[in-house]
DNA sequence: GATGAATGAGTATTCATTCAT
DNA sequence: GATGAATGAATACTCATTCAT
């Protein structure tokens, strides 16, 4: 139903098995949503209302779990992408994907705390990335075509400026909600081709391929970030 | 030279002590800077070569520790607003300022989580940020004068640029060394006023008093990050 | 039989959890018995032959684990004061009580410390020492009817008669086992109205509300005398 | 001044060294009588306005500090006794000794940690001790003479008597300020003889030996209280 | 399959005592 | 002699992970 089988090698779960894993994703979205990454994962299968080696059963371990949730919302900023596709202007398109991503990221510490420092690597994760490239893609370039877009850009700049408005939410949302909005507006207009002269920009963007390390890279993050319990 | 002294309002620390805190010091950033915050202080007294009791001579506890190294460094950023004042094109100066602090940012892992999740509360920090705050100021306020930076723009921005850089190089400056100034640039740009029109900003800046609440909001997300241990 | 599961509202442990907490109960009595109650809980778990992390499944902190050893006796108590209940000549009923328990405490080493230094305050003590009064009243009371009690005693006396023959044990009942029997004699003779004039007292004894705040008081105490460590 | 010098068989201090043992003595019986014995030397260093090193200097170990303490308290005690002899009624002499002394103990925490756990064992102690027993053998005798005082008491009871009311003044003297002389009075109607007969005591009175015993046995004890800090 | 009991390495912190200044 | 800096062993407590029931 949500898709976190499809790339799964084995036979299906069982139907039980399945809403235990389904249990266990919501709860951990839950506390990892309102208390961050550390949170035991006895709390997250007290939360769930299982036991804690269920967990176990349904996740090597919690590097694990946490990935999958990753996955998950990456999954919903895949689906925003397509979705902006739909946006006959191509400009608006691509803003609307970039403030709606935002919009989810802002929503959840756990997931902010994902981004920042944690990843994974593993082939699925990969995969899904793989398929958000295109989106992306047909997104920045048909603004690019449109000359709504400095032709400077590249398509791995767009999680950057995702990365950068986690951070500026992470900091003060508690305290200005939306302020993210305010940093979003200032670098969609420093995206935008300028009639009175571009900065050129001084270091060309990563590669898909350096991208593919980045997430790769954060691999050891998540161990890091994740382990961290107070 | 660092004036990590400053605030001690006692007699200066022996000269064997001092030299230790030094040590201490140099040992935490290092490790820090390269294993991020979560590593113990037995290890800090490790790399120091003292006994993990000195350490906790020197520093009350490890928040401690760790805000006197993120003084150091905001001390630095503070220096560096004052020099940039005297750069003659206003518009130099306020970017030239923002790179050279994204520079040491980039530089120092510890320093970006110390600035992503951490910090205090403490009175030397708030009175460093305070102390930081004037300089910044004039520098925004004279571009805009110049008619060189959008006049929506408010100094409390300044941080969340370098926020945004910060995550930025957090995510792959160790693959491609210097891509924030790639953001940087595309932020620079967007901060100047257009002829062609340039997008309002939906959200209002936060208020210097936000701002001190954004430091000391993150009291407890320290508490949280230092005290992650694997 | 100890009733030490009395407290779990929910469900009764697994056979093999009980067994342990049992084991861990034994572990923590003797050696909180012959060494005193500072002796880390790493000691009680090596003594119970059990992982510390076992300890603290079973008992959230120290504090609580020494509680429930101090329960298990009061209880004891409690039931000492029942039987004593059926003895038909009512001096000899308060007597026997008071002997019987000073017996219980100078036996045990842990318990004298946890008596003259520690407790908690938490309800099921507090319920405990609820369910001793009444007979403990029930004693005083009849005695005093029977002409063979002070009228000026009142129940909160007895826990003091106890807390004195404590003392006098701590002193020297390794040296003259049985000492504090002795002086039980004395304050016994005291405790009984005389022919030939009673020296009147010159103080209250305590409320009942008083003494549970004597027992509450205790709470930072035990947190005192618990933590410390060698 | 205090006579804690008049058994030193070292030439005497320096003036300056005097002062400052001085000074030490006080801060310590300041510091450990109002929060116990546990507190550091650290503490106590810095109440008496010298450096720890001097408080080594002074007193070998923290044990002996509160040896010395201990004693200096002892010989108020011996003064006590022999201020009670001038007493003329035999039976208020013993009785306005053991209150008088009882007073002490209640008002001092620290004082009542000693006694309960603590002591030492040198010599110089065992000195004082030996000092007083002559006193309270004298008052003990006298009473026992002039029929005040049950025959079977010895002078070692009275030390119990005291650890009795140090006691009770440690369970409630901070809720009921001088709850310990109910017990007092209770305990000097037992010791007196009754027309109507006296419950005969079950265990012999400790020897001088013995008692000697009780006073170093608790050498190891002090070891142990002192030892446990928070 | 599910459960939750057991494990133990890992962390921050304290303080008696020693020793260089 | 005095100072206070340095030391490090010791302790309570947590949580990812494994395994018996």
């Amino acid at each position: 139903m949500t898709g976190l089988q499809e790339h799964a090698t084995a036979r299906p779960l069982r139907a039980d098995a399945e809403r235990n894993r389904q249990r266990i994703l919501r709860a951990a979205a839950e506390v990892f949503t309102t208390r961050g990454l550390h949170t035991s994962l006895d709390e997250v299968a007290r939360h769930a209302g299982v036991g804690v080696g269920t967990v176990y059963r349904r996740f090597p371990d919690k590097d694990t779990l946490v990935e999958a949730l990753f996955e998950e919302r990456i999954q919903q900023i895949v689906k925003l992408a397509d979705e902006a596709w739909k946006e006959p202007d191509s400009w608006a398109a691509l803003a609307s994907f970039l403030e709606r991503a935002g919009g989810i990221l802002a929503a959840d510490r756990g997931l902010r705390e994902l981004l920042m420092f944690a990843t994974h690597g593993r082939d699925r994760i990969e995969g899904t990335r793989a398929r958000m490239q295109p989106a992306v893609t047909r997104l920045v370039e048909r603004a690019q075509r449109d000359g709504k877009l400095r032709t400077d850009i590249q398509p791995t700049d767009m999680p950057f400026v995702e990365f950068m408005l986690t951070a500026a939410a992470q900091y003060a949302d508690h305290i200005q909600p939306g302020i993210w909005r305010r940093y979003l507006a200032i670098i969609l207009d420093g995206l935008q081709p300028r009639r009175d002269g571009t900065t050129p920009l001084p270091v060309p963007a990563l590669t898909p391929y350096q991208m593919m390390d980045v997430m790769r890279g954060r691999s050891e993050a998540v161990t890091d970030a994740v382990r961290r319990s107070p």
